[in-house]
DNA sequence: ATGAAAGCGCTAACAC
DNA sequence: GTGTTAGCGCTTTCAT
């Protein structure tokens, strides 16, 4: 409503330090080319007047916009919050991504946006020519999607990939969740576990794939069976329970399940109870996520945790120096997933 | 890094649409003044091109930035996500507010302020400097902070005040605390509780106090002591252990408690288990927030609901209508909370 | 109803 | 090392 004009502009600052715009600029932006003294004098009129860049004005003459987009899958992120199941995801990424991007002068803006629409270009340029974000974050199931990847390629927006391994434009930073699987499954096998079954994820995840792999690598290397050990499931409450149902349904049923995320996990502790499968007397799990609530069922879960502020903040901090310019790793960062024990995993029964 | 300019501006447009600047400007603006064939001329083109408005050269020439500020607490934010304790005010927040403003084309920043700091000021001069927003959300216990209401004030910027019934500059919204404690009290009452306990939050919560009042009001309506029966918590655990424990340290000790959030209700659920108090047939225990773990302990508890996406919704609703230049109530928007009944509650032991 | 010109706050490119 | 100039993409005036 109000005519709303920047109070204190780098042409006050100017005047009041008896310099150009252009040496203000410089000092703002740490360049070289100005003496010591004139930064100084220069710096204390700032701190007196309180200045302070404009974003949108630094923007429009070309410089950064000092904005990163976090891009999150927008149907499962709503479902999430609407459901109210305790799924920390985006206030994860939050801690580790908002607080990082403060600490060098940035903001983070969660963005959503829709898997399986065809707009999904449309959406995401829509965003772009509308923030003009120095840097996008890509969080799973996007992190591999080739129509995003190549407009931010295009486009040479500096972009990170949570949850990916592959080389190529952005950089790939993975919670490595084949070996977190591999820390699930062996250590139920050290429990003493010989059948356990898995619930995978869905397939637009790469992750799921890794998942299975690391249970299946686990599994060969202790030289057990894996067939009919495999349940698909969708990350959602309902296929949890109906994988868990079809596991235990087998004339062998496993002795312990590892989950692919929270959600199925609950689903398989509820699909005990209801067959009368006490967790863990009868029935071993692990599940994979560690949000909030497996803390508090009964039993609490032992579980998979996932860094992803840890991950988030990485991810910043490669765009950012990205964008400075200096030098960045090609190959995937690890930020590895540990396991974090608690009352779901037991010996098994020995009957 | 590299020079990255808008694809498609607004000139492509007007030169693809043969009109001028202006008119193009118009069309996007919604403005009056535009014959219908120019402005569907324009618009195909505007599709056609897949043209976005940028929302820094907007800003920068006075207008909208389209931006709304959403400012929570940093330390107890902070706090919360790194407790990982499932508190989801933050994602409600969003929810709520960042689905209704992009419904208007807005997006929303969540930004982080310090309650206590003497430079909050700067602070938020700071992100208003660099951002621009053309509203803030301010949120419990910055709702009533004279500093900041005086500060967005001055800027002419419209703001909600979240969890506030004051008058003056901003839009108060509230759920009604004082009506909610009542709520949770009467029910407690109808139960057949007589001696009702309280544990009430830090006094720099406005909202405090209205729980309290409520819980006081009910127990003057019944006809019932509150005499030693209140007890001050400051929403953490260890501070709810301590209240839980004081309230039933006394000679009559409460058969029920009412806690002013999860984190002290939880506290009390332990330290009833400490005491060997069954809950709910010792003591019965309904708490506030709602947060999804209740949902989850044993045994669930019934609990006092925030409808905070709603409320953030309704604070981005008035903010854009203010901005639009629509006529806003000047009263206190009310969204009220509601009970929800779980296991936690239940008539006292008749010995 | 439409267009032309001026300028928002800042930086890049080029002078000095 | 420092200042000057010319825009960035858009919305305001103000003409027409």
């Amino acid at each position: 409503m109000a005519r709303r004009r920047q109070a204190v502009t780098i042409k006050h600052v100017a005047a009041d330090a008896g310099v150009s715009l252009q040496t203000v600029s410089r000092v703002i932006n740490k360049e070289p080319n100005v003496r010591p003294e004139m930064k100084l004098r220069v710096q204390e009129s700032i701190d007196r007047l309180g200045y302070v860049p404009s974003i949108a004005a630094q923007r429009m003459s070309g410089s950064r916009s000092y904005l990163i987009l976090a891009l999150n899958d927008r149907e499962r992120t709503i479902a999430d919050w609407r459901g109210r199941q305790g799924t920390d995801w985006v206030d994860q990424m939050l801690l580790g991504g908002m607080l990082t991007c403060a600490e060098h002068g940035y903001r983070m803006i969660i963005e959503l946006v829709d898997t399986h629409s065809d707009h999904i270009e449309r959406e995401l340029l829509g965003a772009i020519a509308a923030l003009q974000p120095d840097g996008v974050i890509l969080t799973p199931p996007h992190s591999e999607n080739p129509l995003i990847i190549n407009l931010l390629h295009d486009h040479k927006i500096s972009f990170a990939r949570i949850g990916s391994l592959k080389a190529g434009p952005g950089f790939a930073l993975t919670m490595d969740d084949e070996r977190a699987a591999r820390l699930a499954t062996e250590h139920l096998i050290d429990l003493g576990h010989r059948r356990i079954g898995f619930i995978a994820g869905p397939a637009d995840y790469e992750l799921s794939a890794w998942r299975v792999d690391g249970w299946r690598a686990s599994m060969a290397a202790a030289g057990l069976e894996t067939a009919g050990l495999l349940a698909q499931g969708d990350f959602s409450f309902a296929s949890g329970k109906q994988a868990a149902n079809h596991l235990l349904d087998q004339d062998a049923p496993p002795s312990a399940i590892v989950a692919s995320n929270d959600q199925m996990a609950l689903a398989t502790l509820e699909v005990g109870r209801e067959r009368g499968i006490e967790v863990p007397r009868d029935l071993s799990l692990i599940s994979f996520d560690d949000t909030p609530i497996v803390r508090f069922t009964h039993p609490s879960l032992t579980a998979v945790v996932q860094p992803i502020a840890e991950v988030a903040a990485r991810a910043v901090e490669l765009i950012i120096a990205d964008q400075a310019g200096r030098e960045v790793p090609d190959t995937p960062i690890v930020v590895p997933a540990t396991l974090v024990l608690r009352n779901s995993a037991a010996p098994p029964r020995s009957d």
